[in-house]
DNA sequence: TGTAAAGTTGCAATCCATGCAATAATCGCT
DNA sequence: AGCGATTATTGCATGGATTGCAACTTTACA
């Protein structure tokens, strides 16, 4: 009553037990593998029923990336502006999506290091975004059409200049993950023991310029 | 007798059955869908038990495709010589890793039809390449040694560009195939009532150059 | 406090996938 | 043609993933 704060008890525990969920299978999944840590066993650890992970999440693969639908959808609705480098617009809109979908956990670094070493959970990660790219691309043309060298185009043309951009960085955000999984396992780490993400993202975007400026 | 064919019955057998598994899978899945086609009745109708259907293919994703993992395999190993054009020989190798992994359909278009309508199979498609990546950007990278561009670079640098580079041919590989479908779908097709995808194929590699060209 | 809405759970059913062992077909060689 | 070795097919059993349904519990809110 002191409070009247705009979420009820209801929300909180579905965002805690979702939570649990996350944490069990990322935790399991490292410790068991993949295959053999089983949804019984998540469930179990998470302290619900294994109809209840369903009701949260639609696959195992889902649970380790904590991944939030109603999150993605709202990343994609919020407004944007037109940005000067298109290029790095798109690698932002890429990592805020990735941020947005699986962007809650205990420890972020551990479920980094459960899509490392589990690659079909990096190619879930693509999958995600694969599924809004309709979306994705409205927003990519959008911004181009107020660019000069694509206003000329057709809004159809734009549309598949913008599939081919999502594509590319896509392409350099994940040759930019195994780089970043291949410096971690062999030991280029900082002092705290890991290495930034952030820097081999940004050094896989300059690789990405070089490789377009030789070719193009 | 007459003949000292090099392939023996067994071998003839096993192909006969590894098409008649996936023709029964493409045209089940065409008339009830994705899910709706089960592994028991593609079995059945290919005549086989269902036991022997994942003794040729993994799964119904793989059956639908007729995945052949030795021709891809096989395809890859062919020896190769440094291009003139990189981006057209990238382009030639992941189709030609296409046709070599299912290339020997009773009707190719009907596999491009089902593909089409079931995203889930281009998914997988692009999953494959994935696969072979390794492999993949190794000759990539090769054929980058023998380019004046990428000459002075050192070995790792040039397999990260191949990998990025593999990753914009996927990227309008696979922008052209949507493509293909959709104008098939609107009726924009040949006297023979199909879209030749060639073309699709070819404007799309097209609509990368302009892409590259204006973002460089 | 009482009714509506939402969440949880158990249960049953279905499908996918894999290992194993028995049986059958093909191969390669004599 | 005949025979042991290899490979293929199949049935069976098992286990995990996933979904619908209905009963029951909890939370929301007037």
């Amino acid at each position: 009553m002191s409070e009247s704060r705009a979420v009820g008890l209801r929300e909180r525990k579905r965002a805690r037990t979702s939570s649990a969920i996350h944490n069990a299978a990322v935790h399991l999944v490292l410790e068991r593998g993949f295959d053999a840590a089983t949804i019984d066993a998540i469930s179990e650890r998470a302290d619900v029923s294994t109809r209840t992970f369903f009701n949260y999440f639609p696959s195992k693969e889902d649970a380790v990336l904590g991944i939030d639908e109603a999150a993605i959808s709202g990343e994609l609705d919020k407004p944007r502006e037109a940005p000067d480098d298109l290029f790095l617009a798109v690698f932002d809109l890429l990592y805020a999506l990735f941020e947005a979908g699986g962007g809650k956990h205990d420890d972020p670094d551990l479920t980094r290091e459960v899509i490392q070493r589990h690659p079909q959970l990096m190619t879930r990660q693509m999958l995600r975004v694969a599924e809004v790219e309709g979306r994705l691309s409205e927003i990519v043309a959008e911004w181009m059409a107020g660019d000069p060298r694509f206003a000329a185009d057709s809004e159809a043309e734009r549309l598949d200049e913008a599939r081919i951009v999502i594509g590319i960085c896509m392409a350099t955000v994940r040759v930019s993950m195994k780089k970043w999984a291949s410096e971690r396992n062999a030991g280029a780490a900082d002092a705290d023991g890991s290495v930034d993400p952030r820097k081999t993202y940004e050094r896989s975007i300059t690789t990405l310029r070089t490789v377009l400026e030789r070719l193009s």
